[in-house]
DNA sequence: TTGAAAGCGGTACCAT
DNA sequence: ATGGTACCGCTTTCAA
């Protein structure tokens, strides 16, 4: 069933029949509902690639990430799909890993379906040489980045203040009298990079320097945080006694660790975690976490997509603050 | 940039060119270079919308749960994306919340967009009454279930023993003697209904009866299985000496609540969760869980669809077994 | 307000 | 092996 089975069962041609399934250009009211009467009766759906053929867009977006399977990544995805369908548009759901050819396939992947603009999650897309690939891609389509930016044509970034998220919560410990505190991170992406500057950061303000020992990079799983932090409590001599983290998941490790040491929580060492997901929630201790906004920062770019569709004038950066959730494993 | 360009670049017909890109009808080695090398210098991409127009397919599967931020649902879809994206098919991702109105539509939509097949995601979607919708839609394109299933034509299901999987591990806690068994769960789907008639049968078995009042239906949260685990501790004058979830979410609240009603653990009360999530990792002590293979289950519905597509004979209901993971919350 | 007809960019059948 | 062309189903311009 066609626009012509429907024009000739109306008994009008199918420009007509166009013009009121757009709403567009004038119909008579009464032509309009005899039309529509035809479209309902017959259960006519218009066949969207032959829309899409003459509009060369069929309302899609692209969604980019690394790993749903993340429950970081899960909450973004589900926001953005949820905020984009509002506005009419569907997520065509792309996750590449964390292989750079791989995605650069994937941005191809995408453009080829000629998505109307290329949504990344997760501040894993920007190389530190190279970013021809989306910069390239970006002529054809607007993208914007979670947790993520490239100041370039086209490009919009949506990110949280981690740096200054992490230095603050940082300070705090200091400011406690604490120096023995252990910065355990996973991923040496763009907001990884702000993150351990922020830890940094916090030391310096007060001329002090944190042991680079204490900084520790590990796989993103409690067990491997776990083992790190184990590592970190036996060996030193001067009791740990706090450990930030870039991920809730790294400190549900680092806080197994600490009770299986026998500490006292937040007694002994306080532990602070990323993301204030459910994992923080479901620690035991509950978990005090850095929220950084995740239903936010995703309500927030695809706002900002729409606004672009729209012609509007966009910032091509907004930051985002951070807010820390006290939960039982801070003082 | 279309076929013609590279058509009349090659100094070819349209025809040819078609062929090449396809690599379907004769055409000769040399003039195949030739086309090919013209395509990879102009960088052209065909315009997938005339394919779609012609083929009345762009190799599209529609992804239909109720919530990706759901880390069980999150494995789920990722598993499915990567599944799907290696044979070729790419996601299109709905989420519809719970609901029904807003499922029917979302299946509209789908359709509407031409996907090839309907994955639905978790057992969320059959009604008690009516699946005409459903049924409708089966006519345009093939649907699998995971976790669910609905006896008729192209409609699959791929399921796992959740029946089987609850009495059996109900069971080992009542040869051991223990009967204030309490039994958490959250949701009266096909998959939960299951899984409360395992949990009754292993009662039954042993010609026992389970207490109705230590049967206790709560939200999809930690926070409320806590509280609920803390009402029925409280309220028996027996103490509980095992809890059974349908889910891990609610036996980490089961088991928050029992540490802090000061209860050693396995020793005075056991807690077993289902999914076998990375909550169960997470969780002070880490939880023995009921794996109920999700990846399995997911790539199994991909390759099934696959089968599907290429016509194979395909049975139309595939149940696959649970598997007890054991860790620290069962003796 | 309505209709006729020209694209949009492919696929595939039928000739050659 | 290659080319010509009808066709897929819609949008939109131009004329009436």
């Amino acid at each position: 069933m066609n626009i012509y089975d429907i024009a000739s069962k109306a008994g009008v041609s199918i420009a007509t029949v166009s013009r009121v399934l757009n709403g567009k250009g004038n119909v008579s009211e009464k032509t309009k509902e005899h039309v529509l009467s035809i479209i309902e009766e017959m259960g006519y759906t218009p066949n969207i690639f032959a829309r899409g053929l003459g509009l060369n867009s069929i309302k899609m977006v692209g969604i980019l990430c690394s790993d749903v399977s993340d429950i970081y990544y899960a909450t973004a995805v589900s926001t953005i799909e949820k905020e984009l369908r509002q506005s009419g548009y569907d997520s065509l759901l792309c996750c590449t890993g964390d292989n750079i050819e791989d995605r650069k396939k994937s941005i191809d992947l995408l453009l080829s379906k000629r998505v109307d603009a290329i949504l990344l999650v997760g501040s894993t897309f920007k190389e530190k040489s190279d970013n021809s690939h989306i910069l390239d891609a970006a002529k054809n389509v607007p993208f914007v980045m979670i947790n993520d930016f490239i100041d370039a044509p086209n490009i919009y970034g949506i990110v949280c203040d981690d740096f200054n998220a992490v230095r603050e919560n940082t300070s705090i410990f200091l400011e406690q009298g604490l120096r023995r505190i252990a910065y355990l991170y996973d991923a040496d992406t763009y907001s990884g990079a702000l993150k351990l500057s922020g830890f940094r950061a916090a030391f310096t303000q007060l001329n002090t320097l944190s042991d680079p020992e204490l900084i520790v990079r590990c796989a993103h799983s409690p067990e491997a945080a776990r083992e790190q932090t184990l590592r970190l409590l036996q060996k030193q001599k001067r009791r740990l006694e706090a450990v930030v983290t870039s991920d809730d998941c790294l400190a549900v490790g680092a806080l197994q660790a600490a009770v299986s040491a026998g500490l006292q929580i937040p007694h002994d060492i306080q532990i602070i975690g990323f993301n204030n997901s459910l994992l923080a929630r479901c620690a035991n201790p509950a978990l005090t976490s850095i929220d950084n906004k995740v239903e936010l920062l995703s309500v927030t770019a695809v706002r900002t997509l729409i606004d672009v569709f729209a012609h509007k004038n966009v910032s091509n950066k907004i930051v985002l603050s951070a807010e820390l959730v006290k939960r039982s494993t801070t003082i």
